[in-house]
DNA sequence: CGCGAGTACGTACCCACAGTACGGAGCAGA
DNA sequence: TCTGCTCCGTACTGTGGGTACGTACTCGCG
């Protein structure tokens, strides 16, 4: 009926190329694009335990039979989606790394980066605040690990190499989670913040300010208080 | 039935002081301690959406009668457990302040307590994972505003006032959003580490090390990049 | 150029669970 | 003693996630 119809309008928008597996796949993977998209929206509008499934297939006009042949259920989907929404975040923020050769550099310009992305509402919805509560911490981690945390840790890392000493890898993990939820929730009390540009200015301001206290400390070769470098 | 005996059992735990209402009220407020009781137990187990009012009104040997009388709803009974776990960890963290003049023993203190609280599972679960996701997060910093992040304010303030420079009050926010998400951050990490006395220390060296470069600026009388001053 | 097999869905159903309507028991105050 | 209100139990409904199964279409192979 329906469906007849929505096929011919959707190989349009299937890239051209024979994407190895001929039309039927192009089909089945533009449906399960479909499928990631309003989940994205209604996940995003409404949270998760709110946009139903009968919602999102119907705003994919699919049925469930679609939904439940690509993903294994309503966490899968969320899943799908969170993976989706990281991915993109830590490619902007990768992006805005490029060309800085001076770590504090690149820290500030990770930091901008970091500041704009997690005010789309998307990025705040699905990966701030329900993330771990869907996934659970163990997934959310995981997820978290390979892409935009992956970034704070290239950067942590960078600016750590800038001292002399040189710290094990749990000791870099430490310093890379601490900022990164520093920067988290600095970055949620931005979103929400009446006036998020003033906000975001001190958020830049104070973090800014947090580095250079470390980075006197690199540069003149203070010790940490216990002992937790490598050599 | 079998609440008849159990209401005879339940009034020995009732504080003997006419709390005002007679025992029927005692016998009320009872009831509804159990159902946070048991709701507190069954959220921290199993999460949010898997625990099902049926199985807390069986644990608190109640109906549905009983909760919907109490609460407005599920979210409802989550906030009262919610607020209860809050108040008990903000009570910790305030406990472990007193008798500190210094204002980086005092901070130290306070983050060593912090990542005791964290460690709770109750906590973990029901405030940090769950809160924003269930709560919104609008209402989840209404609650975390009046409890520990109240601590983390305090002490952000008596570390600045340190400095000769007095920040306005949206700055010092600013300071205690950075250093409250930081340590929640980072006592995630620590509960699901292997092994969280490791991980508790090295937290506890990463940032004690940013708050002495902290330190170091503020004694040395360096000033903001930007200026959110007052004077 | 059929033709069997498997893919990509659609349809109809189940059941767990949050929420509601209503009733009654018993205590408090007059 | 009577009235009214609090406190709670019972029975029911609706929504929504998940499942069982049917079917049309496509693709590779002979």
């Amino acid at each position: 009926m329906l469906r007849r119809m929505s096929k011919s309008a959707v190989s349009k928008l299937v890239p051209k190329v024979p994407t190895v597996g001929s039309r039927r796949a192009a089909y089945s993977a533009s449906t399960k694009r479909a499928l990631i998209d309003v989940a994205e929206q209604l996940f995003t509008d409404h949270g998760y335990a709110s946009a139903s499934l009968d919602q999102i297939v119907a705003g994919a006009q699919v049925t469930k039979g679609a939904l439940y042949h690509h993903f294994s259920g309503k966490q899968a989907l969320f899943e799908a989606v969170f993976e989706r929404v990281e991915s993109d975040a830590a490619r902007a923020v990768k992006g805005a790394l490029r060309g800085h050769r001076d770590p504090w550099d690149k820290a500030l310009a990770g930091l901008r980066a970091f500041l704009q992305v997690v005010q789309e509402p998307r990025y705040r919805r699905i990966v701030i605040q329900e993330g771990p509560a869907v996934l659970g911490y163990e997934r959310y981690r995981e997820q978290e690990e390979r892409s935009t945390f992956a970034n704070v840790l290239d950067i942590v890392k960078s600016v750590l190499a800038a001292g002399r000493w040189d710290l094990d890898d749990a000791m870099q993990q430490t310093f890379a989670r601490i900022f990164f939820g520093a920067m988290s929730s600095a970055g949620e009390a931005v979103s929400s913040s009446d006036d998020p540009i003033a906000a975001a200015e001190r958020v830049e301001t104070a973090i800014g300010f947090i580095l250079s206290g470390f980075q006197v400390l690199v540069e003149n070769d203070v010790t940490l208080p216990n002992a937790f470098t490598v050599d």
